[in-house]
DNA sequence: TCCTGTTATTGACATTAGTCAAATCAGGCA
DNA sequence: TGCCTGATTTGACTAATGTCAATAACAGGA
């Protein structure tokens, strides 16, 4: 729970090419994203640190370029807290907050050391009144974004924890049969998080898995058949 | 379960006024509009009927000009059956399972005689490019629903079934303080599939909210004081 | 290597929500 | 009115998940 302090830096031109790279930048042309750049700010902040916290004030879209954040959401009186989702260099995130201008549902943290661009709302709001284009790319991210939740939605509301932990491990891969070792990107307790449910309750639900083929042996999960997950989730046509 | 028999109409004038008030299309110019509704259909489907089933490829966007309709997904091996949400007259839905042009994760089932308006997906992509404005208005429609969706999802995670259902009533009333009586706009085996619980457990949550005030009579619920539920739900700043 | 704090697992138990079945209630209609 | 059907509630029980506490495994630093 580091506290936020931040070593601006220069924006560097790779920099430019990894937000070219972003999905919801995806096809917008390079005068654009340079002046996108151009009043961005990037900072460097090491693990642990609070980009933003839930009930903020939007103020900036947020683009990783380096580096895995965390979006954890929590009850008022603390204690419990949820990770809504975690996420790799080259993605952006909050844009939904930042649009509607509305405070945070979310906070935001540095789940190791990052490199973060920071893109004021005023300035995200010219650019997309400037460049149809870029409303149209963001449009087309947000709805993927948006049935990833609906997903989600629907897996808390009819599946257990045990699958869920199972849909996350699919998640790791883009295979959908056969045998496969996946890495855990992640200590269990965030994943136990990630999956919405207790750290014990992930031990019991890899414990399940084990009838169903999977191995735990520390980060390394062994899959024996990935078909036999897939279908103990009840997964149809849904991994399009 | 009525099956898919439609009634396909005229476009009213009156629903071009109808479409004006859409948040997804707010703004937007008369000739946009009635562009739009030019190239629509409009159909009159008895209550029950399937207007698209998950899994169906996503060929339209839908506008609810009369009526309710429930989108609800499912598990592939049928018996479950989770409402993902409710509509009134007045709300367009699936805009993202459209731009995205995949599959629809949920279907959508009227709930009473409906009036539906069927924008064909690639009228509004046209539409979309060639008005910037409208582009906008559906990016800022799909942020604020966007973020019911995360809300959602916090809620799921880190509640009861008491404190979500706590937190349907509330949304039920703009208000959040003082004394109310809300009248239940679902038969209650509805309700408990939008909360996300069986009929029965909808039963008992309601029975513990009567240690905070709220008092059932068939599809009327007083409310002693919004205040406690909110309370009760530990609802802080986020209903902004 | 040993210490030490963190992370993960396990066990015992409490709580919550789901299941199944029966009883009750409500509304529509002959 | 009296019957019928479906919705809702209630009870008894089961299953799933959370809680608390103890233990075990692990990683990093002295």
């Amino acid at each position: 729970m580091t506290t936020m302090i931040q070593v601006a830096e220069e924006v560097r031109g790779e920099d430019v090419d990894i937000l070219a790279r972003v999905p919801m930048f995806a096809g917008i042309d390079a005068p654009t994203l340079a002046r996108m750049a151009q009043v961005a700010r990037v900072v460097r902040v090491p693990r642990g640190t609070v980009l933003f916290s839930q009930g903020d004030d939007a103020k900036a879209l947020y683009v990783l370029l380096e580096g895995q954040v965390g979006l954890s959401g929590k009850v008022e009186d603390l204690g419990d807290d949820t990770v809504v989702e975690i996420l790799d260099a080259g993605e952006a995130f909050v844009a939904a907050a930042v649009l509607t201008g509305k405070p945070y549902l979310i906070g935001a943290t540095a789940l190791t050391p990052a490199r973060v661009l920071e893109l004021p709302r005023q300035a995200l709001l010219d650019d997309l009144r400037a460049s149809p284009d870029l409303a149209l790319a963001m449009l087309g991210s947000l709805a993927r974004h948006f049935r990833l939740l609906v997903r989600e939605v629907k897996d808390l509301k009819l599946k257990s924890a045990s699958q869920r932990l199972a849909l996350y491990l699919l998640g790791l891969t883009p295979r959908r049969r056969g045998t496969v070792i996946v890495r855990l990107p992640h200590n269990k307790g965030l994943i136990a998080a990630r999956v919405g449910v207790r750290p014990e309750t992930l031990s019991r639900a890899f414990a399940q898995l084990k009838g169903h083929g999977v191995v735990v042996d520390g980060q390394n999960v062994a899959i024996a058949d990935l078909a036999v997950l897939v279908d103990y989730c009840h997964e149809g046509w849904e991994n399009v």
